[in-house]
DNA sequence: AATGAATGAGGGTTCATTCAT
DNA sequence: CATGAATGAACCCTCATTCAT
């Protein structure tokens, strides 16, 4: 897979629905359209310094658009969250779907996908880690990130299980595996997001590799 | 180790300026008691909701307090992530020098302080990714998270060639190591921030060791 | 006479008007419909708080309709106004007419229609009070309430001294007793306004009893 | 008494005030002048007009001025209603000491009280008004409003029957002739509002006195 | 050094009004 | 005639900052 930008990512909905008369854009359509504006002002201005007034000139909307279409700031924020938190799962979902066969090829493709340009995106991995600052103070967000992160975890845990099974390995635990798995992705985003002229996607693929190939060293084979 | 809490951990410093006369602690002294102010409230409100009158308030204090001490907001803020920059590096370092012989037991000792309670502790947690969750939009958030990265980076990859070198492992190279174990770490404190009732401290630690059992058989056996 | 809930009194209108197709209805009907949607909703939210959105969602119409029929909200509230003018005037008239015969019986008779439930009735009042608190910065509504005020009281002066000259009383002046029987009018329905629970409809018209009984003896004998 | 303006009335304190620092006056002082600000902005503008710049303009301080002193809107205009309740009673209780003795004559003075220039100023009655217009939807204005008049009523209940014993009246209840009495002065004031030209002091006090003399002949010679 | 009243820019939100359909 | 999405000015309120004390 090649290079997408972020601007190119969801710049596509946008271009479409700003052809249409401004006025006949449907609801969802527009809400979208300002989700997506709301992600790329937290990319760039961060969390704390992005108002509704930002979100609506980079919709090239008007002030008042946000409130009509999502009631408050508050709303805004939790659909965007959900938004991207079920944007990364169609990807996963996807990603899991379409490899294999085999719990192996499976676990593979879903360690590289968070690797893929299309993930590892500065501006998307900004829009993360500013939900992920307010976490704790925020239920409502810690709730969605959970459901999230329980669903990667399960998947993951599964195929780590898969793969001990068949392998009879011993002293590994599927849920240790898939511990460090999904910690180690999370990880790497934050690398890239503070270092991003040090982190080396080959490396770290590398080193993903290197660990499974440990761990696992019949079903991924140097 | 024993359980620190995160009141403890700060308010250790905080008992010991109040007990001074208001009008007698030294400006180093009252600085440090709004930086941690400052992170009590960061960690129960979020960092775009605590205002310096917050600050000022958890530190009993007066309004204007904040900008005479440190002319800005901020600077407040930049002033505060160096101090729990420096927090880290110290308690690494201390575990660093009083660890060992030997880089294997560093650097055991160094994965377990990651998930030691001060460390891996939810209050402390959530100001460390409240700023993550502001590098993208601050440049001056990034570098002083960048130059603390690189030291820690630094250090755990020295202590992977030691080992390799020493073990004469093949097939794995030091930098890997480093970057998996340092995001693991990253990682494993955001699905502690995310779901700590799912995690499980002794869990992780267990996930580590398997890991490094696995990569460094001879140093870390079972 | 009984009891004339408010709801009935202008629903009787509406009912007959909704029933006609949504698209049907004439430019005098839908305006009526809205003077009594924005009744409705100044007498349960007030004045200051009663949008036109609200008033479009009573009548069970869309965002725009008033500005369609009345241009403004200015227009629109001066209508209202104009039209509880013109409903007190009609029963007033009414009451005029159909009573009788002599000056006295219609003094007493317009007495009474002051303290009936069509007219003492809670949302209505709260509506000419809400009119009546902004008369000295509306230049319009003072007039309005001016010319309905002057043609009240130059009836009940006129009755006030038919029966002076009829009963040749002293020390009276038409003028004055017109003045403190509209005005004790308006009080009362203050008063209702304020402490429904203590207002006391017999009392009240006792009480206008009595200061009829007292200076005009021959009128309105106990 | 001679005519004291509006402005002179409340005036008085506010200059007072301005002269002082900006940065010096009390909280209590700072309070009365904004309330004072407050009654000038709804007599000129309405209520429904008057917003927190308009007050802070009046008053020629700064915008966030009110939300500092009084938290919010709301709790603005309640301390404006209970301000013009307790002066109105200071004056009310000021007549009823000084006057007299006996309750005819204190009856009288608390008659004329009511048409005295500095309670029938319009713009002190356009404050009422907007309060009463609201009263429909503001529970807590009613209960200021109502708290208000019991005790007006009480009072002169009190002293129309002490009037009534000591003049042995037949046929007449001193709850009547209060309720008459109160009612009154509402609706004179009212018709002050709408028709200052038309309304006549001289005549307004006349009405009252021939309904006292005709009422209670003995205390209220001609 | 410290206070806390005051400022005023800027935030989220509301709403009368417009206009394409 | 009627709709309702969209606008944008103006509202209330917050808060970093200033400054007289």
């Amino acid at each position: 897979m090649n290079e997408y930008s972020f601007r190119l990512w969801h710049d596509s909905l946008m271009s479409a629905i700003a052809k249409k008369s401004r006025r006949t854009a449907t609801r969802e359509q527009r809400k979208q359209q300002l989700i997506n504006a709301t992600m790329k002002c937290i990319a760039r201005k961060g969390m704390g310094s992005t108002t509704l007034g930002d979100v609506a000139k980079e919709a090239g909307l008007s002030q008042g658009i946000v409130n009509l279409h999502f009631e408050s700031k508050e709303n805004l924020l939790n659909e965007t969250l959900r938004y991207i938190a079920d944007d990364y799962k169609t990807q996963f979902n996807h990603v899991l779907d379409r490899s294999g066969p085999g719990a192996a090829a499976k676990l593979h493709a879903l360690m590289e996908l968070d690797l893929r340009p299309s993930i590892l995106d500065r501006r998307k991995l900004a829009v993360w880690f500013a939900f992920w600052g307010e976490v704790k103070s925020r239920p409502r967000y810690r709730e969605i990130c959970e459901a999230s992160d329980e669903y990667y975890d399960d998947v993951v845990r599964s195929l780590c299980d898969e793969i001990i099974t068949a392998g009879r390995y011993k002293n590994v635990s599927g849920a240790a595996v898939a511990t460090v798995l999904t910690s180690v992705t999370n990880g790497m985003w934050l690398s890239y997001l503070i270092s991003p002229k040090r982190f080396d996607r080959l490396s770290a693929a590398n080193a993903v590799d290197e660990y499974l190939c440990s761990i696992f060293p019949q079903h991924f084979p140097l």
